[in-house]
DNA sequence: GGGCCGCCATAAATTACGCTTGTCGACGGA
DNA sequence: TCCGTCGACAAGCGTAATTTATGGCGGCCC
């Protein structure tokens, strides 16, 4: 529950462009220039100076960033408070975790969580890291743990742990006795990815694009909402992928599939996203000192 | 610019009624049990107990209202807001008026307000009274003169004149001669009303309701947008209405329409409406208190 | 106590709006 | 100069909001 027009006004206040702003909201650039157009008709004055390719906050649009701060604020702690009244689930803690990490890192870290504070109660949410980040935004969880990197200055971030991703492939395919594989291989072989707002699939692709090539270059076969469903499809013989290696353990030790390392490598951390504000449930703090072992990051 | 569901959600919780709640926003009932079902899905919780044929705020929907308060209030002031940095007046005076206050009551009051204050820079809107009260909401003026009830009890209302409504016929027409004009006689004839929303019109049904008609019962030939218009189309022949004694004052003169008291008669007040907090611009309360000759409503 | 009225819920149809796709023009860096 | 990036614009589409129409359920009046 959330102004939608605040919160793309926002956005583009932050990031200084409509494009990255459609990005971080997942619509697009004519879509942002929509509703600041709504606005700037509504207020009757331009919000933004366009100066060719770039853009700047006029006084008015300052402004109305200053409100837009707050009432998005509110929206925020609204829905924080009302889940608090609703759940039935005072004092639980709320987890939201992406995929890959609730199923493959984050257990043996509840395991030990709940052994140390027992009577802590914790309920868990999954989504894709996009997924995750908005609900910390929206204040429906209180700690998020995602894999990608988060773009939200407005939340706080910190890395727990490192994660290595591989590719991922049946014994007897072509690429699998290949001490390491570089990326223009992967142009030659069908690939299965993660779906649009998954953590691995952007981690990837970042790396990608930086050693120069972009997803139009890939052959993708499918793209699948878990990793299960991506291993599946793997070990179906469909595609090879690119997965972490911690989701890989038992199949490796089944022999269904290989790992092999990427050229150059992907590393990527896996963090803790939440409000910068005061945690609402102690147990929050508990986790993430638990979990950095006492470590900033 | 202001949040729809909070605003409907926020309408409700204070008449504690759907169906007034949606006649105060201009929509239907259903609209509004929609919209709230939205908030209660979105929320997972039930907002509203629904008691047969009344309602009552759960302890979350009390919670929603406390947040709504805020967050509207902080529209509106974002709204006002913007309306300073925005319209190159700054110290301005932003007055709406609704049509008939405008036409007839307040050129003589701002001529005299001029006169004593000539430094002071006025400019006026003009809507029917609903759209000035709304304009009061969103902080767009700051200062509305309405001649109809105002429904909306977080805005401040005062009354600073009384006004009169006639039946405005032709010369010719056979009620014409009549010393007084009963309710009930205006169902055999075509009468001219102003359109929804109109002060003017939302009296005179109310009045009428009240001495046992509905809207139904007349034949209304037209619904017009402005006190002109309606005279214009009274002098034509096509029927004829209820309206400001004020605003027949040069018809009279000329001849071309007459004036009939109705039987009982009708009083409305002129007032002016605000928002109740601290005003924006000092010369608010100048005029409040120069046309209310220091009195208070 | 029967009938009417007022209130909210529900369903279907309509309308309005936001979003996407596709395209263009303009600038700036290689 | 060519390409990549960015924002504006137009057309078409799909979803969401709203209206119209209807039904059920109590309270209230005579």
């Amino acid at each position: 529950m959330i102004d939608r027009r605040l919160q793309v006004f926002h956005a583009v206040a932050e990031f200084k462009s409509f494009t990255r702003a459609g990005k971080r909201l997942h619509m697009t650039q004519p879509a942002v220039t929509f509703q600041i157009r709504q606005l700037e008709e509504h207020f009757k004055t331009r919000l933004f100076d366009r100066e060719h390719n770039r853009i700047e906050l006029t006084a008015a649009g300052r402004r109305v960033d200053e409100y837009a701060k707050r009432i998005l604020a509110l929206y925020s702690e609204m829905n924080g408070s009302l889940r608090e009244l609703t759940d039935d689930m005072a004092g639980t803690l709320m987890l939201g975790a992406s995929m890959t990490i609730a199923e493959y890192d984050l257990p043996w870290l509840l395991v030990r969580f709940k052994q140390r504070f027992p009577e802590v109660n914790v309920r868990l949410l999954m989504s894709n890291t996009d997924g995750i980040v908005q609900m910390v935004v929206e204040n429906r969880i209180d700690l998020g743990l995602v894999e990608g990197p988060v773009h939200n200055r407005s939340l706080a971030v910190r890395r727990y742990d490192l994660d290595k991703l591989v590719v991922a492939l049946p014994p007897e395919h072509e690429l699998a006795g290949e001490p390491r594989i570089p990326f223009a291989a992967l142009r030659d072989v069908p690939l299965i990815l993660r779906e649009e707002g998954s953590g691995t699939r952007e981690v990837f692709l970042d790396h990608a694009h930086t050693a120069g090539f972009a997803l139009g270059d890939f052959d993708v076969a499918m793209e699948l909402g878990s990793p299960e469903a991506v291993k599946g499809a793997v070990g179906a013989g469909l595609g090879i992928t690119i997965i972490s290696i911690a989701t890989l353990r038992k199949e490796i030790e089944l022999g269904t599939l290989r790992a092999v390392d990427l050229d150059p490598p992907i590393e990527r951390p896996f963090s803790f996203v939440h409000q910068k504000q005061k945690f609402r449930v102690p147990a929050v703090e508990e986790l993430l000192r638990f979990a950095t072992g006492g470590r900033d990051a």
